[in-house]
DNA sequence: AATGAAGACAACCGCGCTCCA
DNA sequence: ATGGAGCGCGGTTGTCTTCAT
């Protein structure tokens, strides 16, 4: 493709970082109303300061209504690491196993959780071993004694941090028979609960969203019937008081979104949006 | 109570692939 | 057959939160 790829957006004129309510609430609106048949020109069309690429991740990780939200459950845990297993670090292959997961959040569970517990395992279990075969040999004995040098098992001194992590956990599965007693590993070795993951957005904001499931990908404008239209009235009326941006919401609420708003000072998001509604 | 370190997660970047003109 | 446009993916980075000192 000879001369190079152009970028997908000029980085001076979008916006990046953290995306505001205000923000996802223009992107769900539009693709609730039209779909995402062109994430390139979406955002001009969605009225969003944002590159095509920011919309469908934000989409896809965040704003999704068929996504799942909350802790992993064990089940769920157990099944990444058997994926993995079987993909490696092919991500979308292993969220496309899981209903409502993204490929973005099980690569982060991945490394934040599911690695280390592993590796602590490893070492747990690689001791147990060795003392009831009450002869340890030197290179087990090293790496107890030096986290950082955990796991080295003929490991060789050209790989990357990475590809080393991938030996390491490759060398997991060495250890079980089966997957029923890693899920019991995984209880021991770190509580469940030590999984959370937090979100900020109002949990009861996610149930609201789920009742729409899959947005309408294959309408087009010229589709719309006022019944559906009454329906995303209702829709951003809900999301309003969900998101506390009505008028008589509690002090504390207005406050934590007056943060998160930055600098959206529109009285109603409903008469805002009524306008990309019906534009 | 203050501050630095570590952890967790969201978002960005850039490459490769596919599709289509 | 070729090349551009767009999308998806995996790796990486940035930022916020929590924990330890």
């Amino acid at each position: 493709m000879g001369k190079g790829r152009a970028p997908c957006c000029d980085k001076t004129k979008v916006k990046r970082g953290p995306w505001s309510q205000d923000e996802d609430l223009k992107l769900i609106s539009f693709i609730h109303k039209y779909g995402h048949e062109n994430w390139r020109s979406l955002p001009k069309q969605a009225g969003l300061l944002r590159c095509g690429k920011s919309c469908r991740l934000r989409w896809i990780n965040y704003l999704r209504p068929d996504l799942k939200r909350g802790n992993f459950t064990l089940e769920e845990e157990e099944t990444i690491i058997k994926l993995h297993q079987s993909f490696g670090n092919k991500w979308s292959k292993i969220a496309s196993k899981l209903p409502g997961r993204t490929d973005n959040e099980i690569k982060n569970v991945w490394h934040t959780h599911l690695k280390k517990r592993l590796s602590s395992y490893i070492n747990h279990n690689a001791n147990d071993e060795a003392a009831s075969k009450g002869s340890l040999n030197k290179e087990e004995t090293s790496q107890e004694s030096s986290p950082n040098a955990s796991r080295s098992f003929g490991g060789s001194n050209t790989v990357s941090k990475e590809e080393e992590d991938d030996v390491q956990i490759g060398e997991t599965f060495e250890y079980f028979q089966d997957y029923s007693e890693l899920a019991g590993l995984l209880q021991e070795v770190d509580k469940p609960e030590l999984l959370e993951i937090p979100f900020d957005m109002d949990p009861d904001v996610w149930n609201f969203l789920e009742g729409f499931q899959q947005p309408e990908n294959s309408l087009t404008p010229k589709d719309h019937q006022e019944s559906e239209e009454d329906e995303v009235d209702k829709w951003f009326k809900n999301l309003e008081s969900e998101l506390g941006l009505e008028e008589d919401d509690s002090q504390q609420q207005q406050e934590q979104h007056n943060e998160a708003k930055e600098d959206s000072p529109s009285p109603s998001l409903l008469e805002s949006y009524e306008v990309l509604i019906n534009h």
